[in-house]
DNA sequence: CTTGTTATTATACAAATGATTAAATTACGC
DNA sequence: GCGTAATTTAATCATTTGTATAATAACAAG
């Protein structure tokens, strides 16, 4: 099928000389040695188009351009793999959204809850938009959500607690009237929201008829936190 | 483990002139004839626990206690076999939304939001809590939301679409203030929040430090019920 | 120049996987 | 009773899959 598995008896048979050759022999090549991250890069992609069970490291090693044997060699396993990429991602996310949250903080309280939100929010809808890997991280969040077993949720744990639990913790002072379990649980929901809606706009795209087309993503989130405000808000 | 699956491989102990072979015998068995349902029953908890590409075709033979190539004899393949568990609970899942929506509309408009809502989350929350395979069915859907691949694709919108549509019209004409692009936008969030949200309920034990525990699941969906319709009320 | 370390490749492998086959057994219509 | 079709099994197949191994080349240190 692809023109990656090579018989080397029959290659060198074809080739009278080997000054022409294409292919590339072992050994250290000059300088580059940052393959390590165009590895995580493709990664992220098959991950986030297969699952961790459907990715194929032989699909990753072949779109990264490099060999299958180098994704053992510098994270040590498929699964090892996946956490490192996950992980770098959401490294990242946690970060901003602890600045915005700071940031806020700063302006002194009372805050609007549709500023909290928002600073909750934006940070992924940039990454969303910032290219075609962190698109790439909101499909792998989504799936990874849907995987009930034991080493996903150690993963979200990690990634999503410290920052969310801030968030709750500025809410319930900011919304006195609903009591932080609430508050808490309506946290949960809004992360299904955004999550579900960023890693399926075609599918919105699709229930209006194409009409969405038209939103810019600008807007599409202020329809997002609109909704989840008002949700947070609601009288218990 | 199940009380569902009738296991006629062990089931054969009582043979008379059994000369101490366990092994079940080919042949077609006294009556029976619904290993079908079986091994459909015991394929939709796989399928939830690992997704598709997760799930191996000979666990779900073994669980089912058949052998593998009668899950090819019924189904034709682990594909057919997905699809075909995965509809057999959507055309239920759907007809009792269309039931309920019925019997809202009899009752003449206008309508309250939270009403419409509970009309459409109900079915779904009675499912998952009618046994374990209504629960697996849950976690099956939001695996299947996450996948961007065209067969999930085509299956979600035909097991959701139609309901849905009707939902938005009805929703559209008892909210006159909300365009009919917001509301099917809006109706999007509000799948993405309960399937979330019914498929990790673990987790948000997990956020309210185990506070939620006590909350029974009526009080849960009503929860549920107020955060959506304040969102879907939401002044645009 | 030698030696060792690191990065990269081709190749190999054992296990796992989805599917198929051929045979065996039984229910059922005639 | 008999033949035919339906149901079930054991056994196996051809691939695919994740990982491991050994070879090779660049580079650094002495």
């Amino acid at each position: 099928m692809d023109g990656i598995s090579t018989n080397p008896g029959k290659a060198s048979a074809a080739n009278p000389d080997d000054d022409g050759e294409r292919r590339r022999k072992p050994g250290r090549p000059k300088d580059n040695g940052d393959l390590r991250d165009v590895i995580a890069d493709h990664a992220e992609q098959v991950f986030a188009e297969h699952g961790f069970a459907g990715a194929r490291v032989r699909d990753i090693a072949a779109r990264a351009g490099v060999n299958q044997a180098l994704i053992s060699y510098y994270f040590g396993s498929k699964r090892k793999l996946f956490d490192d990429v996950f992980r770098r991602r959401g490294r990242v996310l946690a970060g901003h959204r602890h600045v915005n949250l700071d940031a806020l903080l700063d302006r002194g309280e009372p805050l609007a809850v549709e500023d909290i939100i928002l600073a909750y929010l934006k940070p992924q809808w940039d990454m969303k938009y910032s290219g075609p890997g962190g698109a790439a991280f909101v499909r792998m969040q989504a799936r990874l959500h849907a995987e009930p077993e034991e080493d996903a949720l150690r993963l979200r744990r990690e990634v999503y607690d410290a920052s969310l639990h801030r968030y709750i913790t500025v809410l319930t002072k900011n919304l006195p009237d609903i009591p932080e379990d609430v508050i808490s649980m309506r946290m949960a929901f809004l992360v299904g929201t955004y999550l579900f809606m960023l890693n399926d706009l075609g599918r919105l795209q699709d229930l209006t008829s194409g009409h969405i087309t038209d939103i810019g993503k600008d807007q599409m989130l202020s329809h997002l936190v609109a909704f989840l405000s008002a949700g947070l808000r609601a009288p218990v």
